[in-house]
DNA sequence: GTCTATATACGGATAGAC
DNA sequence: GTCTATCCGTATATAGAC
């Protein structure tokens, strides 16, 4: 996992995860087949890994559902500083750096966005009540790490956080006058 | 281009190139110092051929600045259709690719990334009457592009318009309650 | 189940004729 | 400026002893 977020799928050889691991090739290859079924046990491992190494971490302490977006997303804010802009989120980057990735792989990717993107829809979904009637909160859920990820692209990019910081404002912002109509029917509604 | 666009950097061997090329080895050579010089070159490429490539024929026919946003962003999306959700934006891919880029690459990312939101800045700020007041134009044009790249991330992990489509339609949703807001001041202004 | 040694292929890059 | 031939490192994966 630390290898492959670090560095990269093609960029980490075998020879480095067995240096990382301290074993020898004849070791990895008895428990793996390929370099692809370290990937996936990796992927797995994220999957299996969401809620105990992400959500329930980034929710200690916060109650509010709306609250935990934001604290979710301080927690990549975080790793951005910590690596100083050089990672942000594993399954993004081994996303977009996999082009054509085999099916099984192309699997567990999604099935890392849908778990996250479940647990920001229940977010939305407890709370249904603050926004617009007609709110889809599976798309807005979706949005949620669409803006995650994009933020996290650019400020890996120009390694500086603003591009993160501005675009979790602009998304608070957008929540709230969802919020804001919500109180206050005016007009339109959500398309 | 092509390549590296449709197989990413790593995966694109110099080998590939010459028979794209339909040149040897000693030619490209004799023109570019390294494989990354390639890479440059066509960074490099993109950068500069950003208005005439891209922007000019997304915005052919459409005046208004706002329509001009969307007009751009469904030009993803046809390349994103045309290829079966495989491709999106060549730069977001080479950006989370190449995960420890070396300051020239990075500076040509970023350059790259720098032209697109001028593009989209000038847009808000030719309507900027239409917005809120203390509206940060530049801010909001970083964030289409990140939920652009957001979008296409996640379209092309999933092989579906869907992820792109629904992003975009909240980011209109968003842009459409700024001007309503601006139309009708009730309460809170942007953070 | 782990070890060492190695097969085999392909990568980027170079040499030197033309 | 382009060609052919090739160097050399490193990659994944395997073989077979222990």
């Amino acid at each position: 996992m630390k290898l492959f977020a670090e560095k990269g799928y093609d960029s980490t050889s075998i020879a480095d995860i067995l240096q990382a691991a301290k074993v020898n090739s004849g070791s990895l290859y008895h428990h793996f087949d390929t370099k692809q079924g370290v990937l996936l046990a990796v992927l797995e491992a994220y999957r299996d890994g969401i809620e105990s190494m992400l959500i329930a971490p980034a929710w200690k302490g916060v109650d509010d559902p709306i609250e935990r977006l934001w604290a979710l997303l301080e927690r990549y804010r975080q790793l951005l500083k910590m690596t100083e802009c050089a990672y942000g989120c594993p399954i993004g980057s081994l996303a977009l750096e996999i082009h054509e990735p085999d099916p099984p792989v192309r699997t567990l990717l999604t099935a890392n966005f849908d778990r996250w993107t479940d647990f920001i829809e229940e977010c939305f979904k407890t709370t249904a009540k603050r926004f617009p009637k007609k709110t889809d909160f599976r798309s807005l859920a979706r949005f949620v790490l669409t803006t995650m990820e994009g933020g996290v692209m650019l400020s890996r990019t120009y390694r500086t956080l603003d591009a993160f910081d501005s675009a979790v404002a602009e998304l608070k912002n957008y929540i709230s006058l969802l919020q804001q109509i919500a109180m206050n029917p005016k007009r339109k509604k959500r398309s």
